[in-house]
Formats: structure tokens, sequence, C-alpha cells
DNA sequence: GCGTGTCATCGAGACATGTCAATATATCTC
DNA sequence: GAGATATATTGACATGTCTCGATGACACGC
């Protein structure tokens, strides 16, 4: 995708999706999710391996959920988080420099 | 990269690689001087497609070059820029959750 | 050397972001 | 319903980022 000049709003969207991934925080506690066994975490599992508030934790993994790169399930008084993969997948596809191999992004 | 739970010197590292291209006019810039025939392009030339001062557009390039993302040849008065594709290439391959193929991430 | 053109740096203003304590909302148990 | 636990939201502060005009530094041609 990055081939010919990108449009204003081709760009503003995929700067929006790396500002997401922007943050330390923010790539420690999704690789974190991606870690589990169970492919998934409840916010007060992740609070402690990054070391920050609670609500703090809440507003990267809002931010990540909102970026579309984590999806959402409440259970209970719970709420799991999990990794989207797809959409880690996009972006990485978008950062192509070479051409893009037509099989490679298929899957959505 | 993302498979066990990033340390937080990797994650500050892949942040601040991530931050410097989830930018809109930063992502222009790269894919507008890959898109030049010659691969290149000098400060006068970005400016007016990105429509914004030169004082900015230098701030910018500035900022990708700090990322490794392009390098700088002076050439009498002008700045030649050119996209590091290797570079952009270990951003992606940091970003992928499926385990890395072998053969992908090898050519540094 | 002087003017012109190119690029970088500086300083300042406007705005966005990361963080926390305090509080609100929701769920479960008793 | 009351108390306990999990999560989200709010308000505030500090810090970082984007942008520009003004200025500095360098190269070229006359």
């Amino acid at each position: 995708m990055l081939q010919g000049t990108l449009s204003k709003r081709d760009a503003e969207e995929l700067a929006a999706a790396l500002k997401a991934l922007a943050d330390p925080i923010r790539l420690r506690v999704l690789s974190f999710i991606a870690a589990q066994p169970e492919g998934e975490a409840c916010v007060c599992h992740v609070t402690a391996p990054v070391g920050l508030s609670q609500p703090t934790v809440s507003h990267h993994l809002k931010l990540l959920h909102t970026a579309g790169l984590l999806e959402r399930e409440k259970r209970g008084a719970w709420v799991y988080y999990r990794v989207v993969p797809e959409r880690l997948e996009a972006i990485r596809a978008a950062l192509a420099t070479t051409p893009v191999r037509p099989r490679a992004a298929k899957r959505a």
C-alpha cells in the first residue's frame, strides 16, 4: 500500500492505527495478552505486569479496542480482552513497500 | 517478535519506531519519496505536495531520518532523502504475531 | 563579496497524550 | 439491600507534538 503517494484519507487512517500501536505500554499489553495460553486476559490480570494504575491500563485497553486491535468480552464482573490478529496483519500489510503478494493479505 | 511479552526495552524501541510512522504527514512524505522514479526527493520537492511550510517538512524529514526510515544525502545546496526499505521491513517484522518464518527476516 | 536559493534550527503557541486520584457503574455474594 | 470486587469515566496536571515565522548556515552564480 506504500506504493503510490498515500491519499490524505488513507494516510490519516493508517496513522491512526499506528498511533494506537506507538506506545510502549500498549505494545506490552498487546504482547502480554497475545502470550496468554487462552489468548485472553481481564483488566486485573494486566494491571500488575505493566505496573500502572487500573484507570491507566483501562485507558490503554480502550484505545487498543477502539483501534480494532483488541476485542472486548464481558463475562460477569470481568472484562476479557483478546487480540485481533487480522487487524494487526492489515496494518503490517499497509506498510509493505514491495508489491503486496496476492496471497498474503487475503484472509480477512 | 510479538510472541512473548515484550520487554520494557524492546517495547520502547518498537514504540519509538512506530511513533515516527504514526503521523499522516510523515506517511505521505514517506510514500511520496518512495514513489519517485529515482527513489529520492529533495526537501523543496516535498514541500508543495504535503502543503506545509518548509520548516515543518524539514522537521518531519528529520524525525524520519532519526528513526532510520530515510537516508540523507547532501548534493550542493540540495539535500536528497531516500527511503530505507530494510528499516520499514524490520518494523513490519517486529509486528508479526505468527511465528516469524526463518527466511523472511533474515536479510538485515 | 553580494544577492539568491535551499535547508536546518530556534522560540512560541495551540493542541494532544499519558498518568493518577476520585468517583461512578456494574456484578456478585450474603 | 449492603458490602466487596472489577471496570470505566471524569477532572486535573505534566509532558510531548505539530505547526509556523524568524533567523541562521551553507552553496551557487554574478
